[in-house]
DNA sequence: ATAAAACCTACAAACTAAGTAGGGTATTAG
DNA sequence: CTAATACCCTACTTAGTTTGTAGGTTTTAT
């Protein structure tokens, strides 16, 4: 499941993303629109920073704004960042990796092989989803398909 | 991530499925086969029972035994017994659903949208992949390919 | 200068996972 | 019958993570 943490985190980038044309968005407007603990987002757009997809300005008529294209900020990158590993083993994670204490060989560990199918499934989805996908509308007409 | 009663669950099922031909198995001995407190696993055995997955027999001689065949063990059942959801959020969740308290429709929200295909293709393998799939031996000149 | 805003560190509370303790109860060999 | 065996059950403890809070520091526009 993912973490609150996470949720947050794409609640505030669609917010940024959808408010592109003003230069920076005040920490206080997210928390306030999204109903999220001002100083919960603060860690969070913080961490955002810290991974290169916010930028920010201190002082007065300062605060946060997208540094990238929302096409460029994958789900899977978001996910990764805040809610940890993709992945359902650390044997299995590209990002996280960690040996299997028990496991001697994982060429022919089945567990292994299915959970990295589980991981390729998941991560065809999320890296290939973006930002600007959550913030796309769909028509009554042509209801996004899936 | 799997937690250690997950997996520990898996382990056991394993050791079960490959000592089928002894009536009943004793705790300790998957316990210490596996590596495994007694105490820990015996609350782990006990859920698999109650979700008619194991049977188990009492007093002397007794011990614990699979009831289905390991090709009717399905990964998606024991992971959802011990692990709990797959799904990424609840209101994506096909055994554990939960309304989004924020999102006024799911036809129309694009993370809604989006999970649902996380979930399809997760389910697409741990749907199909059984506890045989898990002792299945992987011979050297055929490695099983994914 | 001063007010406004991001930035930083540390801590507290709440929750969940993991493991422990101790006994109760059913079964069966002898 | 009876005592050993081993499942069954409840409650508690410990450890770790998530979520949220507090208070101060730095930067910047006016």
């Amino acid at each position: 499941m993912l973490s609150k943490k996470t949720k947050y985190a794409f609640h505030a980038l669609t917010y940024l993303a959808e408010n592109q044309d003003k230069r920076a968005v005040l920490i206080q407007e997210i928390a306030s629109s999204k109903n999220i603990s001002h100083k919960f987002l603060e860690n969070i757009l913080l961490e955002l920073k810290k991974a290169g997809i916010l930028g920010s300005k201190k002082g007065k008529g300062g605060g946060y704004y997208l540094i990238k294209k929302p096409e460029e900020i994958t789900l899977a990158k978001i996910i990764r960042l805040l809610n940890g590993p993709i992945a359902w083993l650390p044997c299995v994670s590209l990002n996280y990796y960690e040996k299997c204490s028990d496991c001697a060989d994982e060429a022919t560990c089945n567990m292994h092989i299915i959970m990295c199918q589980v991981r390729d499934q998941t991560l065809a989805v999320v890296e290939n989803k973006t930002l600007s996908d959550l913030i796309a509308k769909t028509t009554d007409k042509q209801p996004l398909k899936y």
